[in-house]
DNA sequence: CTTTGTAGTTTCCAAACGGTAACCAGGCGG
DNA sequence: CCGCCTGGTTACCGTTTGGAAACTACAAAG
């Protein structure tokens, strides 16, 4: 008797395909918003706090370290009184910004839901 | 003695944002992919189904409805037999190729999870 | 020594989301 | 008449997510 085919196929890790791959970091919430308040350069935390006011400072840090952790980001420490963060777009992170734009562009022109 | 300054301010709804309210639509799981094979033309439920194995019907029906909602993706019915359907962009959804090709490009580049 | 400002952290919780599995309808081929 | 194909729908359920609120550390100013 012939063996059976084994159809328990190893599932790839969801990190095989680049576009999988970029929106696990991108889709979380208010995560292009924070992109797009970077884009004219770098800012605090504060500062982002209040470009996006619905943002809660937890999501805010999480986001932040997803993307310093991604190479999207960078975080720099100034040693002013009291000590401020700063966050800018690293090249990778630049490198978004015409998507951003190209989705920005679609939004407006999307029906309402 | 002086009126309280009101600071329940009036939330504003999440559409109001161009950007966030276009990642609402393309935010959702495995919505860019669909979006991804349908650049290159029309293409059938269940094609794309086998373009993307672990999307599960449930899910492809829900983001195909969400996108033909927004003006995305267009929905046409073919007499065949057994009839079938075919999911093509829109105008609108062509002009999001661009973003998601930007998105690739990215993606490739980033740092392993 | 209390207040102010920056930059977070922690805990708790409800809602949203996506996966699984089973089921359904209409048409046709055998 | 039975199964098969396409294109779904439905019910259930566990996990993840993000929001709210309260709390922390540290430094300097007053």
């Amino acid at each position: 008797m012939a063996l059976k085919v084994r159809k328990n196929k190893s599932p790839d890790p969801p990190t095989a395909c680049p576009l999988t791959r970029c929106m696990a970091v991108i889709g979380g919430a208010w995560t292009v918003n924070v992109i797009w308040y970077l884009r004219a350069g770098p800012r605090r935390f504060s500062e982002l706090r209040l470009d996006i006011p619905p943002i809660s400072p937890k999501v805010l840090t999480t986001r932040l370290r997803e993307l310093e952790d991604r190479g999207v980001v960078s975080r720099a420490v100034k040693p002013t009184s009291p000590p401020s963060v700063e966050y800018s777009l690293t090249e990778l992170g630049q490198e978004l910004i015409p998507a951003i734009d190209g989705i920005v562009r679609v939004g407006q022109k999307m029906k309402a839901p």
